[in-house]
Order: structure tokens, then C-alpha cells, then sequence
DNA sequence: TTGCTCCTCACGTCACGTGAGGTGGC
DNA sequence: TTGCTCCTCACGTCACGTGAGGTGGC
């Protein structure tokens, strides 16, 4: 019991801690030290090492220091609870960084096949991505990934560009106020619902998703979609058509 | 282009943020409403609610305020590599929180086996914890948790007390002055040795992480191990003896 | 005397939350 | 006139980091 003692630089080196993180501690009265010399020095005992130790184990476990506090002076502090509520929180936490985590890889992804682009495309490929993840489950955004892996990045540029031509060929056909039951428009839908196949592959989940998207969102890859909404219902108009004597 | 405008409060909303926040945007000039009011109340136009849902996708992808202001002023600003370090960064934090998680599933596990446990006894038990994660691997842990699963917790407590009656015995040949050459000693390093093996279930692995352990920390379970250090170099020496002719 | 350690303020961090105290528009 | 919304300060949060300016002990 010959009592050692340290100065406040020697225990932070002991402990790994920063002399400010000590000064801290005296500060909110978490650990003080038991003596000081007679010009002010802070003096710690082995048994201020040892509260040091307990502090440290609480902090790793991810208590505050507001906690710590409680949890060493009241015997009441439901040390235990407190406990089972952290690993609670921790989970929860894992969870939302999973997410952001599969949110910054499928951009990463996204990005790779691209060679330079602009802060601005750079965002709209964020909003589309974010947008993406609220109508498609993780399992179709695989589904759909893997099928632009199949068809190429040449196709899927091919099909963007029949997209565009398609919808002003669309608009033409509405401006000139063509009637939805014309065959004009009948072979328009049909070269539209192919494009809306190749897409889905064919699965009804991804179309239905998509479906939702398009229905609920006002604004997709920077384009305002209400004119788009407009075209899908005289789309729609021209396909129940063929269907009458 | 009828120019769509909206107050503070629609604007939040809208978008699910608070008022507050939107004040606080404004103030570090993040997004500032493009007009105001006779009476100074903030109007925001269409495209100040474009660039509030282009910030708010950059902090969904983790970018802080500040990284937010630069990306949408300077074209310079490395957005695509911000984002490759934010995955890393994201990454790093996975692998911390796991770990952190870990540790308080074993704790829960430790403490699921026990009744009420005073905080003191807890923060012994939270130390022993992290302590034992520095010396053994997971694989290790694991299988230590397996081999307590067989022997039944009565046995463990049983080895326990039966640590600290030979403990009291060595303590009391050494203040004797007993040779470890004496027999006596000798069969005390057996029982010595037994328990040692009864722990390790034979592994050589945990056997050398629990000789390491024991060889460099000053105290565990809350106890001096300077004294049992003693008493392991005077037991190793009974183990020579019988080697001798 | 020169270094190194120690001391006490005290501001800064990050993204707002939360009043306080008062005004504006239906 | 009563509610509801809006306004501008301004402090508080959490665990320290980072100087600034000065003193103490070998």
C-alpha cells in the first residue's frame, strides 16, 4: 500500500487519454483528482486510476458521461437497462448505416460505368437513386441491375434515346389532337409498351413499381412528369381499342 | 410557369423538415428564400424548393452542410470522390458499431445467466469483458462460451471456489518457506494444472492467450495479479522436479 | 537559463431544438 | 378579437480540440 501516485501527463500516456479529456473529467467533476500540490498540480491516486479504468469500460461501452456519472454515484441507476437500451440503439444505428452504406454503393456503381461527370448530373443521379430506393425493393433494384448488365450499356443508352423520340412523336400525335383510337397512335403504344417491357423484363412487381413512381412523384431525373402522365393515359386509351368489334 | 410560391411553414411540409431548420439554412446562406414579404416573411419559389430537395439528397448521402454549400456553388468541388470517402468513412463506422455491438451482445449474454447484479459488479463484468476481447479472438470466445454451456454454470462457480481454496494453499506454503521441490507443492501444481486445462478444454490457443493475458495486465476481475504472478513462477518450478532423476 | 509539463480561461465544433418576446394576416 | 403563423435573437447540446497567456520543477 505504498500508494503511487501520477501527474496528469504521466496517467494520460497510462491510459491513452489526452491531458485535455483529464482536464475535462476534473471539469465536470467525473473524476477528480484526489490531491493537488501545493502550486496546483493535479495529483492522482491508484484509486483515481482505478475510477479512470471504470470511466473508460463505461465509455466503450457507449454510455455518456452524464450516465457514467450517475452509474458510479447511484446505486440505483439501472446500470443494466441502460445497457439493453444501447445495444438497442446500436442496432437501429447498423441498420440506417446498411442503408446509407447500399445507398453510396449502388452510386459508386452507378458512377463507375460513367467517365466524368458534373457536380450537377452527379446530384441528379443522387435524387434518382434516393428516388429509386423508395419504389423498388432491394431485390428488384438487383433485378434490374443485373438485366442492364445483360443488355449492355450501348442498349440501354439506344433505349433512352428511342424513349425520347418516342414521347415527342407522343406529343406530336396530341398537339395535332389525333384521335387515341387512330392506328398511328395503336402502333405508338405498342412500340411504347415494348419499351416499358424491356424494361421490367417482363415482371409484373418492377412494373407495378414503376407504375407507383410514375404516378406519384411530380418530378423524375429532373423532368417535370405530368406531361409524361398525360401521354400514359392516351397511351392507355389507344390499347383498349383493339379490343372492340 | 405560373411560379408556384410557398411560406416557411408550407415549404416545411412539404418536405418534412422543420421551420427551425429552414431558418437555420437560411441564416448560414444555404438556401435563402428568393423573396420576402412587405412584412419580412419568407417566400420560396419553385426553384428554391429544386435546390432544397438537391440538399437534401447531398445530406442523405452523409455530405455536411458545409460540403453541401460548395457542391452546389463550385463545379471544382470533388463531389465524386467526396462520395467515395464518405463510403469509406460509412464503412469504418459499420465495422466500429459492429464491433461495439458485439460487446454489448456479450455482455447481454453474461448477464442473462445471473439475477440482479449490482452496477459495481456489472462494471466489473463490462471490464473483464472488454479485457478478455484484447487477448482472446472471437473463435476463442466462442469457444469458451460453448465449453461453460457444457460444464453447466454450478460447475463453473464450483472451479471458482475451488480457485480460491488453492490459491489460500500456495499463499500458505510460500509464507511457509516451502521448498517447491516439496511434494506437497507438487500436488498443489496438479491441482494447479487441472483447473488450468478444465478452462482451456486442452486448447493450446486459449491456453497462451490466457498466459498472456495474466503476464501483462495488473489486474483482473478486479483483482492484484502481481501476487498470483508470484505463486505461477513458484508452481512452474514444482513442475521441474519431477523431471530431475 | 532552457525545455518540458503544468495551470486556467474561453472560443469553436455540428445541425439544429427550444424557448422568449413580439408582430402579421385571415 | 382570437388563433395560427411568422419574425429575430440567443442559449443549449456533447465531448472534448485548440490556442492564449502564464507559471512550476528538474
Amino acid at each position: 500500500m505504498a500508494g503511487e501516485s501520477w501527474k496528469i501527463g504521466e496517467l494520460a500516456r497510462r491510459t491513452g487519454l489526452s491531458v485535455r479529456t483529464l482536464h475535462h473529467y476534473d471539469q465536470i467533476k467525473l473524476l477528480r483528482p484526489s490531491a493537488r500540490t501545493a502550486s496546483g498540480h493535479r495529483i492522482y491516486s491508484s484509486s483515481d486510476l482505478a475510477r479512470l479504468q471504470q470511466i473508460v469500460s463505461l465509455r466503450q461501452v457507449g454510455f455518456s458521461l452524464q450516465q457514467i456519472k450517475r452509474c458510479l454515484k447511484d446505486p440505483d441507476f439501472g446500470a443494466a437497462e441502460a445497457l439493453r437500451l444501447q445495444l438497442d440503439r446500436v442496432r437501429q444505428q447498423i441498420r440506417e448505416q446498411q442503408k446509407l452504406r447500399a445507398r453510396l454503393e449502388a452510386l459508386a456503381n452507378t458512377m463507375k460505368s460513367k467517365k466524368k461527370i458534373s457536380n450537377e448530373d452527379l446530384i441528379q443521379i443522387i435524387q434518382d437513386t434516393i428516388m429509386h430506393e423508395k419504389y423498388f425493393t432491394p431485390e428488384q433494384s438487383e433485378q434490374i441491375k443485373k438485366r442492364a448488365r445483360q443488355v449492355g450499356q450501348q442498349r440501354i443508352e439506344q433505349s433512352q434515346k428511342d424513349w425520347q423520340t418516342l414521347m415527342s412523336e407522343v406529343q406530336t400525335e396530341m398537339d395535332k389532337g389525333t384521335p387515341p383510337t387512330d392506328p398511328r397512335v395503336l402502333a405508338l403504344a405498342k412500340r411504347w409498351h415494348a419499351l416499358v417491357e424491356e424494361f421490367t423484363a417482363g415482371d409484373p412487381g418492377i412494373r407495378d413499381s414503376l407504375k407507383t413512381m410514375y404516378q406519384t412523384e411530380s418530378v423524375i431525373h429532373g423532368m417535370q412528369i405530368e406531361p409524361m402522365r398525360r401521354m400514359m393515359s392516351y397511351i392507355a386509351k389507344a390499347r383498349e381499342v383493339p379490343g372492340r368489334p
